[in-house]
DNA sequence: AAGTTTCTGAACACTCTGTTCGATAAAATG
DNA sequence: CATTTTATCGAACAGAGTGTTCAGAAACTT
C-alpha cells in the first residue's frame, strides 16, 4: 500500500477518534475531520463513501483486533463443561477492551453504540451460540442465547459506561454469578 | 386547547408513525412529514421545534400511557417477597406494550431505540430499583440491578424484535426461570 | 360581528453532503 | 535518474435538508 494512503487513513481515523472524544458521532460533520486530519475533502471522499462507512470500517478493524486471538486458538475448550475456561474467555474479551478504551468509549457515545453492539453480538454468537443451550435451565435454547450474551453485552456497556473503573475479574465474577443454571 | 392545535398535532402523530411503518426514523424528513399529515410548513415548526423534539414527546406520551396504570396503584407490594406480584407485573407491561405495537415496533427501527430504552429504564428503575437489591444473590446492589433491569429490557427488545409471537405469560416465565436468586 | 388565535406557504439564509476536475506532489518502477 | 503511475489538493458546484419569517386566509371564541 502506498506510503501516502496510510497516513491518509490513521489522519482520518486519528481525526475521528479524536472528535469523538469532544462530541457524539452524529455531530460530528466531515469538514470537521477533514480539518482536523489535515487532509483535502475530495481525498476522504476517495477513502470513504460517507462518515458512517467511516465507523464502520473503523469499528471492523478494533473489533478484528480485540478478538483475534481470543476465537481460534481456543477452539478445543467446551465452555459449557468448563465454567473456568468461559470465565477466562469473558475477562479476557474485558482486557481487551480495556486496551482500546479510549476508541471503545468514544464510540459508544451516541448512535455509534449500534456498530459496536452489533459486531460484538455477532462475535458472542459464534463463540458461545453452540455451547450455551447446553446450560441447565428449563426454557427455549432461543431465549437462554439471546438473554446469556445479550445480559453480557449489557453489562460491558454498563461497565464501560461508569468509566471501566472496576476490575475485569470482579465484572465477570458477578457476572457469572447471575447467570442461571451454574451447577444445579 | 384548540381543535385545530390538537387536529395538527395527531395528523403530524398519524403522518409519523405512518412513515415509520416504512421508514428508519433518521431517513424521514420534516417534509415527508408535512407532507404526509398534509399542514404547512411553518405549522409543524409552531408545534415542535425539531424532528428529534416531535420523537421525544411521541415517546413520553406513550410510555405515560404504557405504565400509567402500572405504578402508582401497586404501590404497596413488595416484589422483593411476592414473586407473583412481581410476575404479574411485568405481564401486564408487556400487555401495554402489544396494545401499542405498532408504534413501538416502528421506533425501535434506528436511533430512535434510544429514547425508547431510555424510558423504559427510567421507568424499571423507579418500579424496582429498591427492591430489585434485596435478591439473594451475592454481587453488589448496583450490578444487581443493572443485570435484572438491562437483561429485561434486552428481552422486551428481543420479543419485539421477532415480532411479538409469543405470549406475555411465556416470556415472563422464561425471564425469570433465568433470574438469579429466586428461592434459594 | 369583532377580536383572537392558528394555519398556510412561499421565500430566504444556512449548513452539510458528495462529486468533479485540473493542477500539483509524491511514490513506484525499470 | 527519468518516467510513469498514483494520491492529494482545493475550489467550485449541484442538491437536499433545516429552521425562520411574514403577510394573508381560515377557524375558533365571546
Amino acid at each position: 500500500m502506498d506510503r501516502r494512503q496510510i497516513k491518509t487513513r490513521t489522519a482520518i481515523y486519528d481525526a475521528l477518534t479524536g472528535l469523538l472524544r469532544k462530541y457524539r458521532f452524529e455531530e460530528i460533520t466531515v469538514q470537521q475531520i477533514i480539518d482536523e486530519a489535515n487532509i483535502g475533502r475530495s481525498t476522504f471522499y476517495s477513502h470513504f463513501e460517507t462518515k458512517d462507512q467511516l465507523l464502520e470500517q473503523m469499528c471492523k478493524e478494533m473489533f478484528s483486533h480485540v478478538f483475534s486471538d481470543t476465537l481460534a486458538p481456543e477452539k478445543s475448550h467446551d465452555y459449557s463443561k468448563n465454567h473456568e475456561d468461559m470465565r477466562a474467555l469473558l475477562e479476557h474479551i474485558l482486557y481487551h477492551i480495556l486496551d482500546h478504551k479510549e476508541n471503545i468509549r468514544s464510540i459508544l457515545n451516541g448512535e455509534s453504540e449500534k456498530v459496536f453492539t452489533r459486531y460484538f453480538t455477532e462475535y458472542l454468537e459464534s463463540a458461545f451460540g453452540e455451547v450455551i443451550v447446553h446450560m441447565d435451565v428449563d426454557v427455549p435454547d432461543a431465549f437462554k442465547k439471546q438473554f446469556v450474551i445479550g445480559s453480557f453485552i449489557h453489562t460491558v456497556k454498563w461497565w464501560i459506561g461508569k468509566g471501566l473503573k472496576e476490575k475485569p475479574e470482579k465484572i465477570i465474577d458477578s457476572y457469572m454469578k447471575c447467570l442461571p443454571g451454574k451447577n444445579e
